[in-house]
DNA sequence: GTCTATATGACGATAGAC
DNA sequence: GTCTATCGTCATATAGAC
């Protein structure tokens, strides 16, 4: 039992310290851009010495990776409750809109994270699988609002979900990818590229939508 | 005479150097990806040593911006003919499509250039302006592009120009960032993402056209 | 002008004492 | 679990040979 107990509070130190490193490393990340993390820099603001982190951390890379899959874990989350409004909702179009809003002013509002996220800016670093699961349910999720959509006929019924899945992901990242590399210190609402969402969320649905509009 | 013939012969093999620098930058680039870049590597691929690559040029980042200049000039370069094709052809739609798919193909055939071009890779490393100069131009180009088949009338003659071209870049880059980020050994016949450019171009010129087909 | 030789300080990573 | 010591590599700077 004790000994139970002693093991118990052990790990719960543990994954403490592992959140403490991940949140700094964040910070870092933040103000040096994804591939300047440095492991030096985290110590020193944690107030250890560097070799300490290879107690929690494998490699620097293992570090990446819980950045990664705790980015796409937070945006996953964060998305939850605007899917939920679809059964509430009567304007599916509008909802679209907001979804697309919502998932491109997270990654402007935390680019380190996007960074790692959208891109591929540190060399040598590739997810790992268990990294990289939040994204495939993000994936996942996508195709299924989409399936939902075509079910109320707000896309066509012969539309092809998959393809209009992979559409919408290029559209929306291309807003990230073209705000975080050419102005990424303007907010959500003043940049060039994600004030282009409703047109081209309206775009994309004209494409998929039931029935082609006569100006 | 003499004299300036010496300079001449020394400023020209001086440039040769510098390209052949460049030349196997890339090289290194495209094996360990743009942030992966080592003064170290190129010296020892071109048989010098690594502070002689400071005669050339004055920091690893100053190597960086050429690089980037060079990309954007190469990219330029090569859209020339596609562009001058438009006084020939009588279906500007399609040409269209083939200006888009040769962008991202070069993009995809070039991705150490294409990530230092589209994404922020290296820390600290921000394109001055005369290495942004052959991207200004490439935008003004596209612009110029949109406003002429306007004339044509393959774009509404109510069209907002500005926002066509901006929203035609975060398309065009979407599929880039993509390809680059989940299947860069893909090719791009067989791209998930490069497939979808002739969805993508329709998409946006079913929106910016003249009139909006009924299906 | 162009190169080599050498030095500096930061980095990621490892070994081993405590 | 944390430290010190250390290694190899990196970008970068300087001194000096040719």
């Amino acid at each position: 039992m004790a000994a139970a107990e002693g093991v118990g509070r052990r790990q719960r130190r543990r994954q403490e310290t592992i959140d403490e490193v991940l949140a700094v490393a964040a910070e870092v990340m933040a103000e040096a851009g994804a591939g300047g993390l440095a492991l030096g820099e985290i110590a020193r603001r944690m107030g250890i010495q560097p070799p300490s982190l290879y107690v929690y951390f494998d490699s620097k890379n293992a570090i990446y990776d819980a950045v990664f899959a705790r980015g796409w874990q937070t945006l996953l989350d964060s998305m939850a409750p605007l899917g939920r409004r679809l059964d509430d909702t009567d304007d599916a179009r509008a909802l679209m809109l907001l979804i697309s809003q919502h998932f491109v002013k997270w990654a402007v509002e935390n680019q380190a994270y996007a960074q790692l996220m959208f891109w591929r800016p540190v060399p040598g670093f590739e997810p790992s699988e268990a990294a990289f699961a939040p994204a495939v349910e993000m994936s996942r999720r996508t195709t299924q609002l989409f399936a939902e959509l075509q079910r109320r006929g707000v896309l066509r019924a012969d539309a092809d979900i998959a393809e209009a899945t992979t559409a919408w992901t290029a559209l929306i990242s291309g807003v990230i990818s073209q705000h975080l590399a050419n102005e990424p210190t303007e907010t959500f609402d003043d940049g060039r590229f994600t004030r282009l969402l409703p047109v081209l969320s309206s775009m994309f649905l004209t494409h998929y939508g039931p029935e082609r509009e006569i100006r």
